[in-house]
Formats: structure tokens, sequence, C-alpha cells
DNA sequence: AGACTTTCTGAAAACGTTTACTTGGCGCCG
DNA sequence: CGGCGCCAAGTAAACGTTTTCAGAAAGTCT
């Protein structure tokens, strides 16, 4: 049906040869030829088939990009980074998840074989098979906040162990004493770096609480709520990530314990939404679309330089507490909230 | 670097056809080739080129996804819809953002051609190189929100004018008079139609009242800042999008403007953001994950029978008007917002 | 005017697969 | 015991490009 090369050869009556020429400007042609060829593309609406082409010319112009999910803020400024910096370079983006599912994943590292230049793969699961014989050998890949990190690429990890421990830190700074920790999955890397982080913040003498969740608004709104009923409710919340500290802002408010009054609050991640709760989210900053952008140009030299890859540098991405209303200890005005209607 | 089907074929000492066989299960191979077959793929990590495979199959199992932008609420929403739908079909997706700019849609469009399947493109500019020449003959297409719509395969578009005219309509029953819309950009076809709904809603006797802005929070920001020192302040504000309504409610409460009860505000889009908010923001819900599975559904079949891709059929995605506290005329409780400390 | 460049064009190989066709070996039946 | 068919395995063509190589035409220099 699509026109291929053959045929606007044949409508402008010279070789496949002369047309490539033209069309790539990759040598000279009379400009007769030019004119013939360049008029019987446009006539036969001629696109290049770029499958075929980058079958011979051994590059893609395509990166993959492998996460464990597509949507929510999180992923998306993460993909927000990264695709800047790819239109950047001109290249363009096949993304797949895996859905926690490490079948899944290693079933998109196959079909990404042959369609990428170079892999860009986050996958903080923990468990099943090794990644290293799933992936494809010889395809340039960027690790990002996988615990098995050496040995493959370059990888990236944020600092979840420091950011945690800061985080618990500061509660304790701010005179909270019992403190409780809402985790995440517990086949999750990021998600076990930050409990130990907890652990490591509360000092001795304070006894860690953990609550199990799975990084879901849906888990925080759960353990908000056995929070509220429970007789020993504790001064502090930090939950693993923001989404499970907004679900926890939604069932302590909706059960009448009032942040950071009653209870304070903190999350993980600073997701665009945490500044617009009310009370606006204490949490950790993680620079995740710059970490995006660095990722990606980690990539780009590897596939530029494929001998060095064997380099496996392993680069840690810093976090950053930022503190607001929610956890008690802001120094502005926390009077953000106007009364509605009345 | 990476082993090809001839270095397993080598390796076990068969024919590269073999291998295929083998691999494919395609047809019965003998116990004892099958073994040494699988025994060397292993041993090289061998992964299939899938380029290669897709230039001699005619299908790639990708489709193309081609937006204005990549991140932000509303496209990580319409991502969703199409990633969970491609995934049930085992798809992948190649994603591009064209970024306003029509030559890099054009450019987009070309490095798609033979990568895809087909093509689901959100294309609301208008102006420039009509889209029908840009796109690649023969690729079954959906579009999303396109005025050109007709003529080149099944489309979807969301129902603008009617949800903007069923707020402003709303606005205009809660007895606000002087109602001000914060437009989109000028050359975007959604962005026309709701400023066209606005006024179909505003009726006779109202004139309509409109401030420029760009669909981004910032342009919000500015609205609201020159709504509020205006000396002839509205008694609504109905914004073309959730985001510049949320710009806009902050450059009002920054203000000490209080919305609703000095000013009534609205948006459009239902982003998950709209819910979090104080207050939380009336606006019209687009099922834009929803409409995002269906036009990869309707590209699916489009794709199954290239045939009928003729039919071009344009169907409206319905909207829903979502009354929160935001527009003052909330008939549940308004006193969601908690006040935070003291 | 002949030889030597230079410049353009076309034929063909290559990229890594799948698959139609061919070949060869073997069992079965007449 | 010979021919017929069947099955497994191999050969080669095909997919749509780019690019090397060779040839032809035309210009340039002595």
């Amino acid at each position: 049906m699509a026109a291929t090369i053959k045929d606007v050869a044949r409508r402008a009556r010279v070789s496949i040869a002369s047309v490539s020429r033209t069309l790539n400007n990759s040598s000279s042609v009379t400009p007769n030829v030019r004119e013939r060829v360049l008029r019987a593309a446009s006539r036969l609406h001629y696109t290049p088939h770029a499958g075929a082409r980058s079958l011979i010319i051994r590059r893609t112009h395509t990166i993959g990009l492998l996460l464990p999910d597509i949507h929510g803020e999180y992923f998306s400024e993460l993909i927000r980074g990264v695709d800047r910096a790819a239109r950047a370079r001109r290249l363009h983006l096949l993304v797949s998840s895996t859905h926690g599912n490490n079948a899944e994943a290693a079933e998109a590292l196959r079909s990404m074989n042959g369609r990428v230049d170079g892999l860009l793969m986050m996958s903080p699961y923990i468990g099943g098979a090794s990644l290293e014989d799933a992936l494809p050998s010889g395809l340039p890949t960027v690790l990002m906040n996988t615990h098995e990190a050496a040995g493959i690429g370059a990888a990236f990890v944020v600092d979840d162990f420091g950011g945690a421990r800061a985080m618990t830190a500061h509660l304790v700074a701010a005179g909270y004493q019992d403190i409780v920790h809402i985790r995440g999955p517990a086949n999750d890397f990021q998600s076990l770096e930050r409990v130990r982080g907890y652990r490591a913040g509360l000092g001795t003498g304070r006894v860690p609480r953990v609550i199990d969740g799975d990084f879901t608004e849906g888990s925080g709104y759960l353990a908000g709520r056995a929070l509220a009923a429970s007789d020993t409710r504790p001064q502090a919340v930090f939950a693993a990530n923001d989404t499970m500290a907004i679900g926890c802002l939604f069932a302590l408010t909706e059960a009448g314990v009032r942040v950071p009054h009653d209870i304070a609050l903190a999350g993980f991640d600073d997701i665009p939404l945490a500044r617009f709760v009310t009370p606006p989210l204490t949490t950790v900053r993680v620079a995740v679309a710059e970490m995006g952008r660095r990722a990606l140009e980690s990539l780009i030299v590897a596939i530029a330089d494929p001998d060095a890859a064997g380099r496996s540098s392993v680069e840690t991405v810093p976090v950053e507490l930022v503190v607001r209303t929610s956890c008690g200890a802001h120094s502005g005005g926390r009077a953000r909230c106007k009364e509605a209607g009345e």
C-alpha cells in the first residue's frame, strides 16, 4: 500500500540508489535527476520506512524507556526529564511499563532489542530472575533505582536512605517522640532503603513503628484510618511517598484529626501535588526529572562509546528536605487555608 | 556485538531456518535439533532483532502516540488510558511530542513510518500545513481533538463546546452576571471551542469578557493577578482549563480575594489535582483516559481491516459538569477546609 | 588528440529476520 | 521390492533501505 523507494525510482525513471542519494543529500546528483526524484516522491506521498533504514544504518535514533508504571505524577515527571533531553538530541522514546511484573519486563526487553539504540530502565523490584540475563547483550543500558546496579552499565540511584533519615531526624528534632512510618511494598528497593533511613533517623531510645503500604493513595488512606482509630495515636506520621501521605491526610481529616495540630505528617518525593494539598506537605524533594535528564545523557555517551560501557559508575542523586506546614515545624505562617463561603 | 540468528545457527550446527522455526514453534523440529538450538541461543544470550523481524512480518506490534506534550496531568491521564488498552493487547507505545511545533510533528511522523502499525495522534493546532499530507499514506490513523478530522481516519473529539456552554450556564443560573473567561491559545482547536461554548452559555444580555491565556499555570496566575487588581472585578471566572484555574486561584488567594466568597471560579478537564486544591475546583470532567482507550481500540480495528479505514467516523466524547465548592453554588457542605493549627 | 581525472549513475551486496520451495531420507503399501 | 508420500532440514528469496564498487560520460591537460 505505502509507496517504497522502488516505486519512486520507477516513476522517476532512475535507480533506487539515486533516490536514496537525493533524499539524503548524501552525494551530489544532477539537478535533472534530483528534480524528477523529488517530484515522484511527493506525488507518491513517499515516506521512507524507518525500520528498514535503521536495519542497515544500525541506528534507530530511539531509546527505550522501561518503567514500573507509565503514569502518575512521579513517572510523569521522570518522563518529562527524559523527554526533554531526548528531543534536544532528536531522539525518540519507546516507552513500556512492567507493572511490577518481572516476566513482562523481560518480554518488553526482548521486543525492544533492535528497535532502540539504548535502554533506560527503572527497576526497583527485588527478587525474580536477575536482570542481567534478561538484558539483550550488547545493548547500552542505564539503570535507575536498581539494587543490583553494578556490572551492567551506568546507574543512578536516589539517596532514599539519606532522605528518609533526614526527614525522620527532622521530626525528632521538632520534638516528636512517637513517629510511625508507612512503608512501601516489601519487594521494592527504594521502599526498603526508606525504611532503613527511617530507622537510622529515629536514633536510639525511640521504637520504630512501621505500617505496611504499597505506595498507592488507597493504602495511605487505610493506614490513616487505622491510625485515627487507634488508641495509641502517634505524634507524627512519615509516609514513604507523597501519594500515601495524601491518602493518609484524607483519612485523618475525615476522622476529624487535624494536621499538623493533632498529628504531624510528612511524605517523600515532592510530587507537584504536594504543594497544593491543605496543609501543604512537608516532604523530601527528589529531582526526578533531573535524574531522567542525566540518565539519558549518560546513556548517550554509552551509546557513542560502547567499549567504555564496561565501567559501570553508580551515581547517587541527592535529595533535599522541604519543610512545609504539614509537619508542624514550619517557620512561616500556617494560615494558608482560606475559609470557604460563610 | 550482539548475537544474530546466524551465530546461533553456526553454534548449533543447523541452518538459520531451523533456528527460526524452533524459536517460533512455527513447525515441528526434531527434539535433537531443538535442544541444540535452545542451548546455543541461551549460551549466546541471543535476542531476536525485532526491527529485522518486523520488516518481513510487516507488523511491529507497536503503535505510535503523538501528543502536543507528553507530561502534565492531562496527558499523563491520556497516556494512562492508551497504555492500559495497549498492554492488554500486548502492544508497545512509541510516544513523541510535537510541542506545538507543526514541523516537529511532521518530522515525528516521518520517523514513525515503518516503526508502528498505526498512529494515535492528538493535534489541536490550527494553521500550518495540513496534516493530511504529512501523514504517511497507508498508515492507519486515529485522530483526537483535531479540527480537520474528516477524511483521514476515525476521530474522537471531546465536547468542548457543550461543556463550556454548560459550565457558563451553570454560573449564570447561580446568579452571577459578570463572568470572565480565561481562554487558551488562539491556535488551539479546543481552546476555540471552549470560547464558543462560553459565549453561547452566557445567553443574551450578558457581555463576554475574555482574557488571554495559554493553558499554563503561569498564564492563569497572571490573569488572576490582573483580575484581583482590577477595579471591575467580575463575580465569576471560568478558566478554559484546570491548570489555569489553579494558577488563578493562587493569585486571587495571594491578593486576599476569597474563593468562592468574593469571586467564583471554575475550570475545565477535571484533572486529578482539581479535587485537592482548596477550595475544590468546580470543573468539567473529560474522561480523557477513557478517550485514550477508545481511540486505541478504534485504531486496532482500523489496523485489522485497513480497507475499512475509509469510513472516517467522528465520535464525540461526552463531558460532565462536576460542581464542587469553588463556584459557590455547591449544595453540600463547604466547610471542607480544616483550619490548620491554632 | 589521447590519456587522465572527475563526476554522476546503476548494479549489487548487506542488515537480520521469516517463509516458500527444494531436497533427501524414510516408512508404508501395493 | 519399488514407488509414493511424508516429514525434517536446508537453500534462497524477500522485506526496504544504504552504500560500495564499477562503469560511463564528460571534461582537462599536455
